[in-house]
DNA sequence: GGATGTGAACGACTTCACAGCG
DNA sequence: CGCTGTGAAGTCGTTCACATCC
């Protein structure tokens, strides 16, 4: 920890500003010199929010920034990292190898950000054993058991609907420490155990209730 | 529309509560008898929501509820599909058929909702003319024909985000209405075209932000 | 000068508590 | 009596504006 502001500040990063440090991470990734500093409002243009916003979100972190300079990328990325819990390699399980399960599995952007999958698994006989990306396809009665010997955090649930609350169920026995669900469904787990649903059916429908709200918008009056 | 009360009231939906009413909708459907009622905190507890949240809801669609009753299912359903803009079919093309192109086009949830897939498109050579789900791939340089003369108002985007922008501003000037991104960049798009980004990598983040922050919180003390 | 950091105003959303009605 | 609908209060997040510091 260096002798900059750390996390010990009397603010903290909202879950929504957690979003937000995500796009400022990849901005910064992207940022040409890592000698040349970066501004909030140039942040701010990269990622589409007000460059207040940036400050606000940045200062929760400390006291990153130098007054008439700005931020110095390196160092703003290691916080953000820090304050995300990426700084270190988290331990993955995918559960569910359907066609979701399969392209999880291909999507380079896990193993980049350092998070490391480290056993699939499925109830179909037909897919056990069988290799994606260098990894064997595991019966499921072996996830409990895995969890608990390999130490694994986190889960990715990419299963039918109507087997995801038992295998979460199963998951937290295991003590599993967050699940990232893309089944539809509410899931119940314990408070200790954390929870994000992606829901692509929903994600849709908030399209269309943009579109269908959208028509009594200004035109765009574009003015650069 | 029914004389019931319709959204021409003075209250109006959230974007915030949208995403929820999806979930009350799945609620709505999975429900036992259409003619039972149906209570807001029936429903409450079904999402995972307090049953105030549900009511405020509700009551922006109209008067639907019944004072000491509840709500009618099927009545309930009609107005939350036309709020979100599903009780119609919306038109959709899916760009990028890589591993998650495939997955979304062979999840049956959309087709399910109304969402029509009309056309598939692809850059790679190799792709091109392969069928998936019954859908020929088409070559990208036919997008912005395609799109204009099947008057397709929506838009999956799952290709590389080297190519999202520019595959972006070809499905604005073919003028569609929506784009549901799975790229991870942030589109710059005009006004009067809405979009959704769904952001895998971010969503696996926000998932070790909250386990990360989750270490100083009560235990469970389950009370049930 | 120029950009940060932050009190204060503002706005959006949520919860509370209860009046109103079937 | 039970459940909805809704003012009022409360909480959370964003924007404004400017003092502060390099």
């Amino acid at each position: 920890m260096s002798d900059r502001g750390a996390a010990s500040e009397g603010m903290r990063v909202s879950r929504a500003a957690a979003q937000r440090l995500s796009l400022y991470l990849r901005c910064l990734t992207a940022w040409p010199s890592d000698a040349e500093k970066i501004s909030s409002s140039q942040i701010a243009a990269a990622v589409g929010v007000s460059d207040a916003q940036v400050r606000r979100d940045l200062a929760a972190l400390g006291h990153l920034g130098q007054r008439g300079i700005g931020y110095e990328p390196r160092e703003l990325a290691t916080a953000i990292r820090e304050a995300l819990g990426i700084h270190r390699t988290w331990r993955v399980v995918l559960v569910g190898v359907g066609n979701l399960g399969r392209a999880l599995l291909r999507y380079q952007g896990f193993r980049a950000q350092g998070f490391q999958i480290v056993a699939v698994f499925d109830n179909q006989p037909t897919k056990i054993g069988e290799c994606i990306e260098g990894l064997r396809v595991r019966p499921l009665h072996e996830l409990e058991a895995t969890v608990t010997t390999e130490g694994v955090e986190l889960a990715i649930l990419t299963v039918p609907k109507e087997a995801a609350q038992s295998v979460a169920d199963a998951l937290v026995r295991a003590g599993i420490r967050g699940i990232l669900n893309f089944a539809p469904v509410v899931l119940r787990l314990p408070q200790h155990v954390q929870l994000v649903t992606v829901d692509l059916a929903i994600q849709l429908e908030q399209l269309t209730f943009l579109v269908q709200h959208a028509n009594g918008v200004a035109p765009p009056a574009f003015n650069g």
